[in-house]
RNA sequence: GGUGCCGUAGGCAAACUGGUAAAGCCGCAAGUCUUUCAAACUUGUGUUUGCGGGUUCGAUUCCCGUCGGCACUGCCA
């Protein structure tokens, strides 16, 4: 792909006081932020910049609130490339013109159809078991017609020609040759909506291709999806006589079910994945993953730039994926697992804060000794949660399994002599610890895992957790270990 | 309904232009380690390539049919 490669990532949002949608969340343009999973790899791969559209009509103000927001979304997911960002709103005088260009031409023409008028031919071609299209009905209206309808106060919309018996095809980087008949588009399309004045707001097909004429896209890289726009498209493209793109239609991720995945599956965006507790490394390493695979060799543990060094669309898959959280959550642990400790920590003070455990943020050395021992058992950051709720709560209980374990033949006696050999005032160290352990587990004449256990149940309240003698040990800077130990023997005697 | 795309184990997938199918990863099961769970490591687990024909010495690969899934089918994007 040598000269120039730029791809255009279009974001589009739905216009929410015209859309009779419920409530489309703009959210859900976006989707689960992977429609851009493999052009963000291609982009960086040949150092060039990916454009970010905003398609929002109307005021023009918002456009730039939203795309702020996603481009901070792009940001946080790592995806992090050179963009530029451009607005339909600031664009209107150049569709204006090419619109007029193609009317000109005689390639598009006014059409004063009502909606109603609409509606009634499609129920009808539906009546007779026809596919709803459009039926050319006002493409050669006649002036005098025209003048009548105009008269009618009617506005038109502007239409362009698609005639029947055209072919078009295009060789597609993932698919192939694709191919379709004119006559399967729908009938002439219209490209710029009914308005006071010449003509109203140009729609999406239209305004994609101007804006990639203009902004000399030569690749356009998007989702399955899209693939019925292409046609239409390309006879746009070739109206306006301008070069038509590469273009590249790469797999849908797909639920359980095998339906595109959407908000019903509580996923609408990188956010959402954030929230519970996946990281954006791992997002991103797990999407691109989809559809894709790595080449021989290559680890499926990948940063987005090593992705980018290797990506190739040959290895694209044309089949939807399915998206599979089971491989999520590995992805997401092998990150977490291997995170520097420091980075880790910052990560979830926030998560602890936010269970409202109360501890000084300023303690660094124990909040890092914690997060060492909670590492390696993540899946999610938000598991850390529940995981080290006993060293945060003060009085944490006994689950009946704890209860069973302290019941053990010596386990009493055994906490009961390490209750008495820890200092009141000094703190412990691993060596103290074990050698505590040892002593009371000769003296009881017991086995050490009987102590193990029991201690655990004891400190913990549970008898499976993190790592025991880390766990007392940051018990027992705290000074909780004694208190613990007490009110288990409290809770056994009782 | 129409059109298009797709169909390899439970999931993601590999297999150079037809030449021993299922490499690898997740999951699952067992084992090792360990104070537990997890991690890690080891081993194991899954096949008439949706189905039926055809071309061929030979088909996951090419052709036809069939079934299934999905997407699109707007004065939405």
């Amino acid at each position: 792909m040598a000269g120039g490669f730029v791809v255009f990532v279009r974001k589009n949002f739905c216009d929410r006081s015209r859309s009779h949608r419920p409530q489309p969340d703009w959210k859900a343009a976006y989707r689960h932020g992977s429609d851009c999973r493999f052009q963000l790899a291609v982009c960086s791969s040949h150092g060039r910049p990916v454009h970010f559209a905003c398609g929002r009509y109307g005021s023009g103000a918002i456009a730039p609130r939203i795309y702020a927001k996603h481009s901070r979304r792009l940001a946080v997911a790592r995806f992090a490339v050179g963009r530029r960002a451009s607005f339909q709103t600031d664009r209107l005088d150049l569709y204006r013109q090419k619109i007029q260009e193609l009317l000109d031409k005689g390639l598009a023409y006014r059409a004063y159809d009502t909606p109603a008028e609409l509606d009634a031919m499609r129920e009808a071609q539906k009546a007779r078991n026809e596919a709803p299209r459009y039926d050319n009905r006002h493409r050669d209206l006649t002036p005098e017609q025209q003048a009548q309808f105009e008269a009618e106060g009617r506005k038109p919309v502007i239409r362009f020609k698609i005639e029947n018996d055209r072919e078009i095809s295009w060789n597609d980087i993932v698919r192939g040759t694709v191919t379709w008949k004119g006559r399967d588009l729908g009938g002439d399309m219209v490209i710029a909506r009914a308005a006071e004045g010449e003509f109203g707001q140009p729609l999406y097909n239209f305004v994609v291709v101007v804006d990639d004429i203009d902004m000399q896209i030569s690749h356009v890289i998007r989702g399955e999806d899209h693939i019925g726009n292409t046609p239409k498209q390309i006879l746009l493209y070739e109206a306006l006589g301008a070069t038509v793109p590469t273009f590249g239609h790469t797999p849908l991720i797909l639920n359980a079910a095998g339906a595109k995945l959407s908000k019903r599956d509580g996923v609408t965006s990188i956010s959402d994945f954030q929230q519970m507790g996946y990281t954006a490394e791992a997002i991103a390493n797990y999407m691109t993953l989809l559809g894709w695979s790595p080449p021989e060799g290559m680890n499926e543990i990948f940063s987005l730039d090593e992705a980018a060094q290797k990506f190739d669309f040959d290895r694209v898959n044309k089949a939807g994926a399915k998206f599979d959280w089971d491989k999520l959550n590995w992805i997401n642990s092998q990150y977490l697992h291997h995170m520097p400790i420091d980075r880790l920590t910052d990560l979830l003070i926030p998560d602890w804060q936010e269970a409202g455990y109360e501890f000084d943020p300023s303690d660094r050395a124990w909040l890092k000794q914690l997060t060492a021992v909670l590492a390696p058992s993540l899946v999610r950051l938000n598991d850390a949660v529940e995981m080290s709720r006993y060293l945060f709560v003060q009085d944490v209980g006994l689950t009946e399994a704890a209860v069973g374990q302290l019941q053990q033949p010596g386990a009493v006696a055994a906490m009961q002599g390490i209750l008495a050999a820890i200092p009141a005032d000094t703190t412990l160290s691993e060596a103290d610890a074990q050698g505590i352990i040892q002593t009371v587990t000769k003296a009881e004449n017991l086995k050490k895992g009987v102590v193990m256990r029991s201690l655990r149940a004891a400190l913990t309240g549970d008898v499976n957790g993190p790592d025991l003698m880390q766990s007392w040990l940051l018990l027992n800077q705290h000074r909780w270990d004694r208190s613990r130990l007490e009110q288990a023997l409290k809770q056994i005697s009782a």
